[in-house]
DNA sequence: ATGCCTGTTGATAACGTTGTCATCGGGGTA
DNA sequence: TACCCCGATGACAACGTTATCAACAGGCAT
């Protein structure tokens, strides 16, 4: 009525127009809206009808500050430096939250990152939830302020899963031995390893799966043939150095991450070995760099975009179904995948 | 007097409690909130203790509803592939909309976005402002229904800057040409070029850049030694490869950024060549990739993080004075910087 | 004195939803 | 018949701010 629109405000209808159109109240569009049960199938189809005219789209602010939820969840991360990891993470949540109809925020955190500041970010941005990237999903101050406030809450990654927070995890362990294995199955056996950011519990893990593979196969381990990264290139590079110029040098090493094999590779080449002729080298992330590289580097892919997805989608559901009786939180463990490519070759031949 | 509070309600807090504490209405914390003029400074520095006090952050979706803003801006891009420049964007944007008390919504394009996509991101949203990163930035349509709705916005490098519109870009054309003389300057006469996805406006520059630069030289352009490429690393890969199988192969190549140029290397060292040996290549942008190579790529730095951090500054400065009389909204040139590496040498000797 | 402007302040509407509770009517049960 | 329960619906308060406009005091010109 009091708009002679000529689709000119499309777009600027209320849930005031939709139920004057409908001929109903505005708590009955509501209604329909949240898809609340006992409303008549004709009113349903007579109001989502007007909705469909108008063009009409809820007002998230209106509806956040009467309903004290935002549709809106935030994902916390830290390490800039992997953000190959974090843009997968970003890619797989903000699909789950566009199907769910919540808004995906960023929030990058420094190394001092506290309590207090998570504290702050919800409440200034009012989230309805949080999706905790390693390793910030294992800060336990964190952690138990967004349990006490009721937050809800998914970590990636955690180090040990909490049976009362819900998680998704790869399957580290076994997949540093699969990929061991492979690295055996070339005849390899003085294997280095550059371990990954005590800081991550996927570094530990990938260690011990490595160890655990050595032992199965009754090889001696070797102290001098384990050494200690930080994730990045840099580390990866200076632990490279480091094995290489051990008296009996391996011929092969496996780093924790992908990045840190690319160091490996320029520290061999610096040091005038070719690979994968003089010093095979494995990764982990399947990262682009890794198909990047000269030669591609071999290595381990964690199904990232869907463990995001997945670990989103569980934290809607959460926060939607305020009424399901409390389902036990699970910790969601995935399958990773062996990519080989050709930085991995017979010792001494560089053949396959 | 309501709240019996032991410090547990921190930061649930109202304007009312703060009007209250400070003996004031609710009207007159607002006006110091948000620095509204004409309020005593003694009335002013009681609500500000108050609001200290209290712990008391306005609670941004009232003040969406009541003010029709957000204080939230978003991000739009297209491109995953290259997603080491959006996260640099992210990094500078994420900065001045943290100190301007703003937040930031990334927003990834699907190629086949469209006008109607990004005003129901807007609607939904409710953003107050939008950065476009190229060439979501060159969409006509999108800059129009965005001018017609009245949405403040910036562009990062469009293709021709629009004088209406505020825009920040790196200085591509003369980047390149510094680029190019410093290949010259080794001795290089055939210099390969792999130009980057059409789509961009900086692939344009650069290339003429590039040739601008050998006409300065008086060095006689070669059709055969231009060739096509999309910015992502396969692509780099195949022009290198149809360059390199060129009769008179060009002893240094010059690809449009560094993942095409990382392709470069990969091809060449499939071929047999040693970089740069053999051959000599350049990069574009300084990703993180091209100090990871092996040999590191020569390449240009943009300064993204800075420019991001101005457009974004920028963009809220202009939200928020709309009293300012309607400043010219000037496209800022932001220079960028040589970085040299291992990648080129003297042609034929491997020596820089 | 009177009127007017200006700086300071407050009462209250408005923003567009959801939550609470009341109302109404019809069918089942005692 | 009387009662109760339940599905369907609406009136209105509530959410926590900003916007509008009125009120008030004091200074200055008339």
């Amino acid at each position: 009525m009091s708009r002679t629109s000529v689709s000119v405000n499309v777009g600027k209808a209320t849930i005031k127009d939709v139920a004057s159109r409908a001929g109903v109240s505005i708590k009955t569009v509501s209604r329909v809206l949240n898809k609340e049960p006992n409303v008549r199938e004709e009113t349903r189809n007579r109001v989502n009808e007007a909705v469909e005219d108008l063009q009409f789209k809820p007002n998230p602010l209106a509806r956040g500050l009467a309903g004290r939820r935002t549709y809106s969840i935030g994902l916390l991360y830290m390490n800039p430096h992997e953000f190959s990891y974090v843009q997968k993470v970003f890619e797989g949540a903000f699909a789950a939250c566009e199907s769910g109809g919540y808004t995906l925020l960023l929030r990058p955190c420094d190394d001092d990152i506290n309590a207090d500041g998570v504290r702050q970010f919800i409440q200034q941005t009012q989230v309805d939830g949080v999706v905790l990237l390693a390793p910030v999903s294992d800060r336990v101050e964190i952690i138990n302020m967004l349990a006490e406030s009721g937050t809800p809450l998914v970590q990636m990654s955690p180090r040990t899963p909490n049976p009362k927070i819900a998680a998704v995890s790869p399957n580290d362990f076994e997949a540093c031995i699969m990929l061991t294995e492979h690295v055996l199955s070339f005849g390899h056996r003085r294997i280095g390893f550059i371990s990954g950011d005590p800081e991550h519990g996927a570094s530990e893990k990938r260690l011990q799966g490595f160890l655990q593979c050595l032992h199965t196969h009754g090889i001696a381990q070797d102290e001098k043939l384990l050494t200690d990264g930080l994730f990045d290139f840099e580390s990866g590079k200076r632990g490279a150095w480091r094995l290489l110029n051990l008296n009996q040098r391996p011929t092969a090493i496996i780093a924790s991450n992908d990045d840190m094999a690319a160091g490996a590779i320029v520290a061999a080449r610096e040091l005038g070995l070719d690979v994968p002729e003089h010093l095979s080298v494995a990764g982990f992330d399947d990262t682009p760099i890794s198909a990047h590289t000269w030669p591609p580097l071999t290595t381990v892919r964690q199904p990232i975009i869907e463990m995001a997805s997945y670990a989103t989608h569980g934290l809607i559901s959460r926060i939607t179904d305020f009424n399901s009786g409390e389902t036990h939180p699970e910790n969601h463990i995935f399958e990773c995948e062996l990519i080989v490519r050709a930085s991995m070759a017979i010792p001494g031949t560089g053949q396959f």
